[in-house]
DNA sequence: ATAATGAGTGAGTGCTCACTCATTATAACA
DNA sequence: TGTTATAATGAGTGAGCACTCACTCATTAT
């Protein structure tokens, strides 16, 4: 097993969402998250999937007509293990931690965040570089996340303008990009311990909501 | 070709470094830039290389011993074409823009960055989903690039301590993660319009000194 | 005029691929 | 238990793969 990830097991995260699928279904998808997470879609074999699965190649077309429709079955996983944590909606985790600056509140999701992708790294490690060359994947992925972001950022900026800790000055867009950027970044290039990743982000937010400061001196 | 790009040519981008491969190896490599940048490394085989390089396929193996070769030729192109951009030493763009205040030095280097990310876009996507699955060629990648930028950012810091136009709050490392981050969220999500793009970032660098300057308040 | 060279060729090679289907094992019900 | 319905199997299939090699022929040396 490379980068010393342990196999990746559906139940784990999204037992409630797959748990009336055949069981040889998510063995098929268990193993093929797996072997294309280490050696890409086009490297991995049905063969060497039903192996993984522990069942006869023919099995596997029992329950999907191609190679293609068991990437294609990961996208909505991957919408579905992404888009919950997101919904929570901010209001509620801003009501919930009411007396809190936004700028805590923001390290919090962020932090969440970053889990989330540490959590369905190899789903995500599956699924994300074919996305590069099959557009409809990537635009049912990206149309069923981007807005919705930029929604909530929108949100809590709002919520901050309205508390005076944010100005007028910062757009949803940029602070959207200036975020998920963030995220991105930390979760490629950043440290995989815990307790510093908590650390760097901390940093991070406090460095953002000065820059956003309802009265940082233009 | 799809999302609109038109096709990649090494000559265009990196004729100095070139100049003296053999015309046929050129041949090759851009068309397998072109290839691999649409459907992917494994799922291009090298008789459709051969067609888009006009030749043979047997022509090909006398350039390249393997498939897996002209991929591996990639990376120091990849280096080559991005390295430089960075080496200008950013002490040499503060003395050339002795007057200018460091957060527009900095949207320059990265507006800068974004130029190098979309003309070498096809590079970038032949190249960079693979080092997914080959740890060497990840390691020659990031090991020859990751710490000079770290410095590079390092430097801008000092320098606008030295001015007292950054705090001593703010460390190299997550500086470092937020500029790359936004590079990484922008030229992925972001505007392709030229000017949106230098308006999205110069309000993306305006927050970010903001949060950095000496005299925010705790 | 003749000989030597080697870049370029593309049919051929053994092999692996995604997918099929006749056969066998298991389950369900009488 | 016997009969039928469903599930699982893995050898088989043609297509396509990366790579090879015997051969061609324009160019150069003699």
């Amino acid at each position: 097993m490379p980068n010393g990830d342990e196999n990746y097991d559906i139940l784990t995260y999204l037992e409630d969402y797959v748990k009336d699928y055949p069981d040889k279904e998510i063995r098929v998808i268990n193993a093929a998250i797996n072997l294309f997470s280490e050696k890409g879609f086009s490297a991995t074999s049905t063969k060497e999937i039903s192996k993984r699965a522990d069942m006869a190649e023919g099995t596997i077309f029992r329950y999907f007509p191609t190679k293609d429709a068991i990437l294609e079955r990961m996208v909505p996983l991957l919408i579905h293990a992404i888009k919950p944590k997101l919904e929570k909606p901010v209001k509620d985790i801003i009501a919930e931690r009411a007396g809190e600056p936004v700028g805590d509140i923001f390290a919090t999701i962020i932090l969440d965040r970053l889990n989330i992708i540490r959590g369905n790294g190899r789903l995500l490690k599956s699924v994300l570089p074919e996305l590069m060359y099959r557009e409809a994947l990537q635009q049912q992925l990206t149309q069923s996340l981007l807005p919705m972001i930029r929604g909530y950022v929108s949100q809590v900026l709002e919520e901050g303008r309205k508390r005076a800790e944010i100005g007028p000055h910062v757009s949803a867009n940029t602070a959207m990009h200036q975020l998920l950027g963030f995220i991105l970044a930390y979760s490629l290039f950043g440290s995989k311990d815990e307790a510093q990743a908590k650390k760097d982000v901390e940093e991070f937010m406090d460095g953002v909501m000065k820059g956003w400061a309802a009265n940082a001196q233009d």
